[in-house]
DNA sequence: GGCATCTAGTACGATGATAGGACTATTTTA
DNA sequence: TAAAATAGTCCTATCATCGTACTAGATGCC
């Protein structure tokens, strides 16, 4: 029964933990309010802005979810909205000082978290994960960014 | 930029991939209500059944969260609740009819993902992220089930 | 045994997350 | 230029989440 386990299971321990340990470091920081499903959001924003529809999809939630969760950001002064230059309908969602901030304090964590990954798989095996679900994401992104 | 994405943010992405896939499954056979966090705790439980404490950990919820889940999934008829004989302030929650139909159908549907995240990578290579994934559990895995 | 302590689960209440449906403004297509 | 598509928001209903507090049963210690 051993080698049952679902790899996205897997998948999901592995990354919860991450995501537990960064919103902790953030929490330790003095960065209090900031929950998971805004942390997610905010994560996904890009350095020049990203768009709201955008960052819904590849977070996987719908829009109407992606604004509220936008909206917290905006009042709470971690993300601000700015039109956007190529298409009026459109408003694309920055980090502002705040979120630039505890972006620093996450960043710190996630390479902590690597870190340690990398240790305990040896440099091998984590090159290898990372190849194998890079790969993966060509088939499971919806969004499919080529970067 | 290319190589600048967190490895648990990949996970994330194949990750709710595949739990969109399955929840998209059930959906289409009939069982429209079940929602992905139910289903994470449905998905946990064990043959013999499993207490609510057990499951709120694996799920990485608080046990109010858990309860509430289950009361809905019970609700639904997915679940039911047992005592648990070696210890009368518990009860254990198991997996009901209706809950073993829908499961089978999950079951389907993740050997099926599993099959093409298989043709994808090639056999290797999937066989190299499922070992990884298992030994980084290790680590992250807080409930950290002997199995 | 008996009392302090711990554990399993629930109840209440406040807030966040989620999404369906409908709507406005703007852009793109035919 | 009219029709169709897209970006985003609003309204509303429901689910999810967890802090605090509580009850009932189990455990430890003298």
């Amino acid at each position: 029964m051993a080698e049952e386990i679902h790899v996205g299971v897997l998948m999901f321990t592995a990354y919860r933990s991450a995501e537990n340990r960064i919103i902790d470091a953030a929490r330790r920081a003095g960065y209090t309010d900031l929950t998971v499903p805004q942390a997610r959001i905010a994560a996904r924003i890009g350095p020049h802005g990203t768009r709201l529809t955008e960052l819904a999809e590849q977070a996987q939630v719908a829009k109407q979810t992606a604004t509220v969760l936008v909206d917290r950001l905006e009042r709470a002064g971690y993300v601000e909205r700015v039109v956007d230059p190529t298409d009026a309908r459109a408003r694309l969602v920055r980090i502002a000082a705040r979120g630039a901030e505890v972006i620093a304090v996450a960043r710190a964590e996630e390479a902590r978290i690597e870190a340690e990954w990398s240790e305990h798989l040896g440099r091998r095996r984590m090159q290898q994960l990372r190849e194998a679900l890079t790969m993966l994401r060509e088939i499971t992104d919806p969004y499919a960014a080529p970067d």
